[in-house]
DNA sequence: CGATACCCGATGAAAACACTCGGGTATCGA
DNA sequence: TCGATACCCGAGTGTTTTCATCGGGTATCG
């Protein structure tokens, strides 16, 4: 089970351009300095802009600016944008795709895993990011104190 | 973001043997008739031997046998075994494969989110479906009470 | 000793992923 | 007006991962 860098990539973008906030708009060769390849980036920008989480200015000194503040987005609304929506194998996206449906076991577990998954992404914003200090080594024996 | 079909067969071969416990081993083409290819499914259950949950009776007559009663086998164990551990992007597992780390705010909230999934991925025991019955549409609306 | 049934590494087709390319369009400033 | 800047976007491409399938090996039972 893995998240593809498309998550990561947006969410570096994001961050960017939450630091960058109230400086006007923010070039993609800006943004693109954390390390992302442009173009890459550029389409993953345009997933976001339609996602209505960032906007943007065209033409000469243009760029990119975030729309909402920070506390307001959550890693969820971010990872949808560049991922799509989290899905567990077909199973709980499509009623019709698994004909076991409702007698299915796995089908009831599989709806509560993406719940779950999906409430957790929701609960970490953006502004959770901003604040963090420097000491991801330290607390990594005693994570789950903090939104659980 | 999309879970593979080995955690979905893993946990339909789990909850085969689950059901059928006591009844002495039992073959993969038994395990095979909910389904799922015979041979790929013989790879998933050596990864579930490999990993404790189950344990096979070579030879004529062989086959598998949960080793663990139901409440004490959960999702993750499942998943883990027949997908590995839950990654998001390289930049949790390893500390040396992103050159931020220390710095990288990403980090940590990756961490935070992969300690959030595998928490709820625990919580949820196979025996928890097999009490399920037969109500998955009515509870799409109310569906977070149960272990949240 | 042969039928049964698990063990396991190699192979192969298909899909997903991670970009890259090339051209288009809007805006600014001179 | 014109050119430089910078976003927009669909299509293409090489690599990796996934989802199996194949074929032979080994252990056990009767």
């Amino acid at each position: 089970m893995k998240l593809s860098t498309r998550g990561k990539y947006g969410l570096y973008a994001m961050f960017d351009l939450a630091k960058h906030a109230g400086e006007g708009p923010r070039a993609l060769q800006s943004i693109a300095a954390t390390g992302v390849p442009k173009q890459y980036l550029e389409q993953l920008l345009g997933n976001l802009r339609r996602a209505g989480l960032v906007s943007t200015v065209r033409g000469a000194q243009g760029g990119y600016l975030i729309t909402r503040p920070t506390n307001e987005i959550s890693l969820l609304n971010i990872i949808d944008a560049v991922e799509g929506p989290i899905e567990l194998s077909e199973c709980t996206s499509d009623e019709h795709t698994c004909e076991r449906s409702c007698g299915c076991p796995v089908r009831w577990v599989w709806q509560q895993v993406t719940d779950s998954i999906n409430a957790e992404l929701d609960k970490i914003k953006l502004s959770d990011m901003l604040i963090q200090p420097c000491e991801s080594e330290e607390r990594t024996h005693e994570k789950d104190h903090l939104h659980g």
